[in-house]
DNA sequence: CAACATTTGGCAATCGCTTGCCATGGCACG
DNA sequence: CGTGCCATGGCAAGCGATTGCCAAATGTTG
């Protein structure tokens, strides 16, 4: 900043009576000097009110003590829980936390990679738009964690749509749903992918139909033509890639006078801050996703300490589970 | 990070036949060098893919085009909107963006400012919890830019609830309401001293009684006791300190079978994400919260390069305005 | 008490870049 | 043709830490 002058190492060797290689040995590898001295130097040090400059130490050591976290959109409230866990998290291990938006553009994504490179340890990438292909090879130059999304060969948090989705199909079914129809997120977004997967493959187990439509924007503007689409495409239930959409797909119900759950059913991903306010209160798949941008970040650090010895990159996987609410009832006749 | 060596100013120096200090000054200052020699060494620079390293740049000049913006609480949809302006504002000037959560606590704010302070070039503080007196003596080292807070002498960003909730007053006011009760946020909160202030002066102005509860904690759950409290004063119009606040009244009215807005209406601040999705949706006062950001960050740079010639600091005010929906109504008789 | 091992602390190089100062060369001018 | 000025580029000194290597001091052992 631009204050007179902070203190550095060589202010407290000096009033230490010690070389300045002694300071830094006293503060960051203590068993490597003297106790007694050590004691005076910290004494001497906290006196004199010493905080390491990280960049100096970041320049000749490498050790930045920083990450950065890229989202798509900081903006869409999915992320503000896999945001807070990340920066608790990077908080608590001392790391200071960078973030970035990346307006979902993979382009985007790269450059800020790249830009941010040399200025952090290591990226929590949410729900990166990126090529697989892209993706490891910029996994060989940097440190790179994903968040709901895997990719073979990289490390990964990711909530589980898996068992929330078989929920909704068994949600659905035992209200007597005999079809669904899943509104699509965008084309390369790798949840819609696998929350497809899985409503499909549990529809069939449960003999009942499934139609996939889209893709649509996953915000709520674009609920009027997935309702429409939905409502055209004659399934009882809509299941909505995320609770935007979904909130946006009740809008539009309502407005064309269809009634929820009365007439058809409609389910939400995410359980985003809002859902239980709207109206009817959304049924929606819910995850840890805290928990996930948590683990995302303690995979980042131990990696860093154990590149060596770890040669299999974790794959963190932590469960969904439906939330029921309003939005789903009984199939209409 | 850890990929095997970056090219530095000395290997495009050596590619181009000249030394590291010409390289530097080709970049950044360009008139300081022939124009021939200075495209030859930018080209080389291009065809080597050299990129400064931040870190070096900024131990060396003192530039880390690096800010760090404090928010109290990452999770309060509040702050979104000032977040996504102050990193939109950043990015576009080409600044890092750190994000920190301090937890509403003033002595965190403090401790962070202080560990950061070497590694950025200011602060933007969304709505500080912490004294004047504090603040001003950190402004004294740090470049700091406030944000829904003002402090003489230090620049700031803010939203001017004063005008919308003037409009509250008239807009309850013309449905035939003679008195409000504020349900009131933390009690250092600028914002609520701010909003009380201007919703006193303008009740008076209307011959209408307002009386002042709380604090609350200005969160849902803060909103069973606040309304509570507010039924208790037997007000016919209950203003909430923020919109969070207003939900959770808004669900324990609906507990306790109280009809909003027949029996009582309910105003928040700030038009959250969700605001409109509650039942009945939440008229509110609405702010320009992420230009306040941008401008935020916008003071900041600016600060720092006219640091000499301008000594008042700046400090913006953007307008506030009504937003109305279903919660407020008629005054029952 | 000599010979050797182990601590302990200092010197100096280094990380990658910026910048003050100086040396050089070309030019215009008297 | 001599002089002075300006444009241009290089040298080298930092910025504030870390760390390999070495020297001195201390302790251990036969």
């Amino acid at each position: 900043m631009d204050s007179p002058r902070r203190t550095t190492i060589y202010d407290v060797a000096r009033e230490a009576g010690v070389a300045a290689s002694t300071v830094s040995r006293a503060l960051n590898n203590p068993r490597r000097v003297n106790p007694a001295t050590r004691d005076h130097i910290v004494a001497v040090a906290e006196r004199l009110g010493y905080r390491p400059d990280p960049l100096a130490t970041a320049l000749q050591s490498g050790h930045k003590a920083t990450i950065a976290m890229l989202v798509p959109d900081i903006t869409n409230p999915h992320f503000f829980g896999t945001i807070r866990g990340a920066e608790k998290r990077a908080s608590e291990a001392g790391l200071t936390f960078i973030l970035a938006n990346t307006e979902e553009s993979a382009d985007n994504e790269r450059n800020r990679i790249e830009r941010l490179s040399r200025s952090v340890d290591g990226f929590v990438l949410a729900a990166s738009r990126m090529e697989e292909e892209t993706t490891r090879e910029l996994a060989r130059d940097y440190n790179l964690v994903l968040v709901n999304r895997q990719v073979r060969g990289l490390p990964s948090a990711v909530v589980d749509n898996g068992a929330g989705s078989r929920q909704v199909v068994e949600h659905l079914a035992s209200l007597g749903h005999r079809s669904l129809v899943y509104l699509s997120g965008p084309h390369r977004s790798w949840p819609a992918a696998q929350r497809w997967r899985a409503l499909r493959a549990a529809a069939e187990a449960h003999g009942m139909a499934a139609r996939r439509l889209g893709p649509f924007p996953p915000r709520a503007e674009g609920g009027g033509v997935a309702a429409d689409a939905g409502l055209g495409a004659g399934a009882t239930a809509l299941v909505a890639h995320n609770d935007l959409l979904a909130i946006g797909m009740l809008r539009r119900l309502a407005e064309r006078g269809v009634s929820v759950p009365g007439q058809v059913s409609v389910v939400g991903y995410d359980d985003i801050f809002g859902a239980d306010l709207c109206v009817p209160a959304l049924t929606t798949v819910a995850g840890p996703q805290e928990e996930a941008g948590r683990a995302a970040v303690e995979l980042l650090t131990r990696k860093g300490s154990l590149s060596r010895s770890q040669p299999a990159p974790q794959q963190v996987v932590l469960p969904s589970h439906l939330v029921i609410r309003r939005s789903t009832g009984p199939a209409a006749p």
